[in-house]
DNA sequence: GTGTTGGTTTACGTTAACGTCAACGTCAAT
DNA sequence: ATTGACGTTGACGTTAACGTAAACCAACAC
């Protein structure tokens, strides 16, 4: 059973077909400290919580945050310790996040109502016909 | 009753500050052919129908689609005319759009519960203080 | 008439997020 | 021993989406 455990490891190439980017991508995240993969021998290794990381960063990617202000957000879930100041702080970081996050959503919704006026047009034009 | 209506024309800077844009952004959207500004002895002016686009173009931006991508379906948004084939064509792209829209919602989700769980461990390191 | 405000064009600069070589090492298979 | 698949580090190239500066014009305020 210990098998697609947390102990598993992904060389480089492995990791960017799963997520169907390029090792190009990889290097230059790591570059960045996004990720941090163990080396052995020069070669890099990524562990689970990489994996983990990577899908977060895509996601904000596709959400169309930036890969600094992915970082920084990532950073914070990572970062549940430290004093009270702290995680009030952090509650507060998480507040502002919610709150994007449910603009973002506003906006999905005013483009999918928009998409469904003009498929009704469409189809009414289509009627027309 | 006919003040705010549809014949309202914008100088550059008061649509700039009304979408808190610079100048710089709405010249080089003309440039890139998202705005039509109308021009009196060189100078730009803005319609309702500018003012929409814009809108439009920014919510793309948030949601994280490139300039090309939002002209392209605000294109489509003017273009509910033509034959049945074109018409058809139209529908498919719009289904591909909600797909999309669909695909972005899902990921708020996922983001937004993510941050519930970490804004759980949170609350919680905060009782054991 | 001289600022101040708001517009114009032209053009070079900048940043993010990689792409794209080049030159090299390494290990297993033929 | 050489071929191929996979890895490495530079380092320069590219694209999008503007920023920024220079040099200019037009109108209005004082």
């Amino acid at each position: 059973m210990t098998n697609q455990d947390s102990t598993r490891r992904f060389a480089i190439g492995d990791l960017a077909s799963e997520f169907n980017v390029s090792t190009r991508t990889l290097r230059f995240y790591e570059e960045k400290g996004l990720l941090t993969p163990e080396r052995i021998g020069g070669v890099r290794y990524f562990n689970a919580a990489d994996r983990v990381r990577l899908r977060l960063i895509l996601r904000g990617k596709r959400l169309g945050l930036s890969l600094e202000d992915s970082a920084e957000i990532i950073d914070l879930y990572d970062a549940p310790q430290g004093g009270k100041r702290q995680l009030e702080a952090l509650l507060a970081k998480l507040e502002e996040r919610r709150d994007w996050l449910n603009r973002q959503a506003q906006d999905i919704a005013a483009a999918l109502a928009d998409l469904s006026a003009v498929e009704q047009r469409c189809r009414d034009a289509l009627e027309s016909t």
